[in-house]
DNA sequence: CGACGGGACGC
DNA sequence: CGACGGGACGC
């Protein structure tokens, strides 16, 4: 594109972050860029031109960092007038480049995720889970036909683009949300074969199957475009600032399907002090597009902002969708780093167990203390400490435990509850249909207290040999290692 | 004794 | 109707 420093860039990446739009021949890059800028990070613009006459072929593309920014961009400006006596543009997701399809890419291939679940999950777990990214249409659990148990499997259905982009983008890792394959049987998956490098849906923007956004050579140093620093993957061996791996910026997007005005999205927001902007996004007759932009004075406001509005209920029925807009900000100081570090702390407490969206009250975040809801569940000969949180999912372990059950594995929760309390550990892992798991600590010491507390003890009941793991298995090929 | 990171929908 | 250029990292 035209503003693109010399690198890399055949491909869509992240997948579905570049917007093909059909405009007046007389429309310029530099138009398009300043209508579709105020949607995200635009790294490039181009407008397709005539090889000999230099003319307008009326075609152009604007790349995104973002597949969310591109497709609320989609959604805001497909159908505008930008220049007054001109035809209304048309806006999609552009076709990957190495996709030969000349349809265009339809709403239908944008808004439907496929993630992984715990069994236990409901449908309404699922929605639960994912209604904070946007409007659900739908939620299913694959189940057996049969037994009607579920295979961890589900789909949700998004009414609009950017939400299901927002779910990607945003939701935990351990869901490995993807764009749901479109429903048609002939599953022809050729992008898979020989060494194709990242087919466009094969992923979703960075929460899927793709691993983490690591700095790229190259993609750093441009200082013409100070977007497109991610945040700086440094090793945090303790309390992830990224827990939901979206950046955090004082800039929020709010949607809405309830046609909300300006007052009232202001008063709202401004429950949170430090608000500092807040527009409602209007089409061409002053009618508002269901989008609202807000920007704070400092992080923190913002970080809360999204934790208490985003999924809350206004008015009542309608589900407020919130989230972080980058604003061009550099976090890579200093200072921004630990003021995210510091906000993001304060956020763990509600972030652990379950969704953070009580909708009463909006005091300011109190100070973090562990659950102590369910005191009697466990029943054991040994003197266990007290509850410790649990660390991000993605957290680098360091000592895993390897834990026999006898006669028969505890549930889940239960060894949550007991092996966390030993500090860092990240997850639990059991074994389908074995009497054996894992405990993923980030600590080692803390790994070596568990082991030695609770080896040889029994907890309900049930007795457990707890030794270090062998060192896993190899990974396979598909997924590059993070770490 | 007891070993593990995976993915698809009845229209 | 409306689908893909220009330029070339360099430690």
């Amino acid at each position: 594109m035209e503003d693109l420093p010399a690198k890399q860039e055949n491909l869509d990446d992240p997948p579905n972050s570049r917007l093909f739009a059909v405009t007046s021949r007389s429309l310029t890059e530099e138009q398009l860029r300043e209508s579709f800028a105020v949607f995200g990070d635009v790294q490039g613009v181009w407008v397709v031109k005539d090889k000999q006459t230099k003319e307008s072929k009326g075609i152009s593309y604007v790349k995104f960092s973002k597949s969310s920014q591109a497709c609320t961009a989609m959604e805001e400006m497909h159908g505008k007038v930008l220049v007054e006596g001109t035809k209304p543009i048309k806006v999609f997701i552009a076709q990957s480049r190495s996709s030969n399809r000349h349809r265009d890419v339809e709403d239908e291939e944008l808004t439907r995720i496929f993630v992984m679940i715990p069994k236990t999950f409901s449908e309404e777990d699922l929605k639960d889970t994912f209604k904070e990214y946007g409007d659900i249409e739908y939620c299913v659990i694959i189940k057996n036909k049969f037994t009607g148990e579920s295979k961890g499997l589900g789909y949700v259905r998004y009414y609009k683009p950017s939400q299901a982009a927002f779910a990607i983008e945003n939701c935990d890792k351990s869901y490995r949300a993807i764009l749901a394959e479109p429903r048609s049987k002939a599953n022809v998956t050729e992008e898979y074969s020989g060494g194709a490098p990242r087919g466009d849906y094969s992923g979703g923007g960075g929460g899927g199957g793709g691993g983490e956004e690591e700095e790229e050579e190259g993609g750093v140093q441009d200082s013409t475009n100070q977007y497109a620093f991610p945040m700086a993957p440094e090793p945090v061996n303790y309390q992830q600032i990224d827990y939901r791996s979206g950046d955090f910026t004082r800039c929020l997007m709010v949607s809405t399907r309830a046609a909300l005005t300006q007052e009232q999205i202001f008063a709202l927001f401004d429950l949170i002090p430090g608000m500092e902007y807040c527009e409602l996004q209007r089409d061409a007759y002053g009618l508002s597009k269901g989008h609202a932009l807000i920007r704070y004075s400092n992080l923190g406001s913002a970080v809360y902002a999204k934790d208490k509005l985003n999924g809350f209920e206004f008015p009542p029925g309608n589900r407020l969708g919130v989230s972080y807009v980058d604003d061009g900000e550099d976090r890579s100081s200093p200072v921004g780093r630990m003021a995210m570090q510091f906000v993001a702390t304060q956020m763990m407490s509600s972030a652990w167990n379950g969704p953070s969206n009580n909708q009463q009250g909006m005091k300011p975040p109190p100070p973090s203390y562990p659950p102590v809801s369910n005191m009697q569940r466990i029943q054991t000969d040994v003197s266990l400490p007290p509850l410790k949180k649990l660390f991000p999912p993605d957290t680098k372990a360091k000592e895993r435990l390897f834990v026999v059950f006898s006669p028969s594995p505890l549930p889940h929760d239960v060894l949550e509850d007991v092996f966390c309390r030993f500090g860092s550990l990240i997850e639990v892992h059991l074994v389908p249909l074995r009497k054996v798991g894992y405990m993923k600590y980030a600590d080692k010491q803390c790994a070596d207290d568990a082991l030695a507390a609770l080896h040889g003890r029994i907890v309900n009941g049930v007795k457990l040999k707890v030794m270090l793991a062998d060192p896993p298995r190899e990974e396979s090929h598909k997924r590059p290692r993070t770490y």
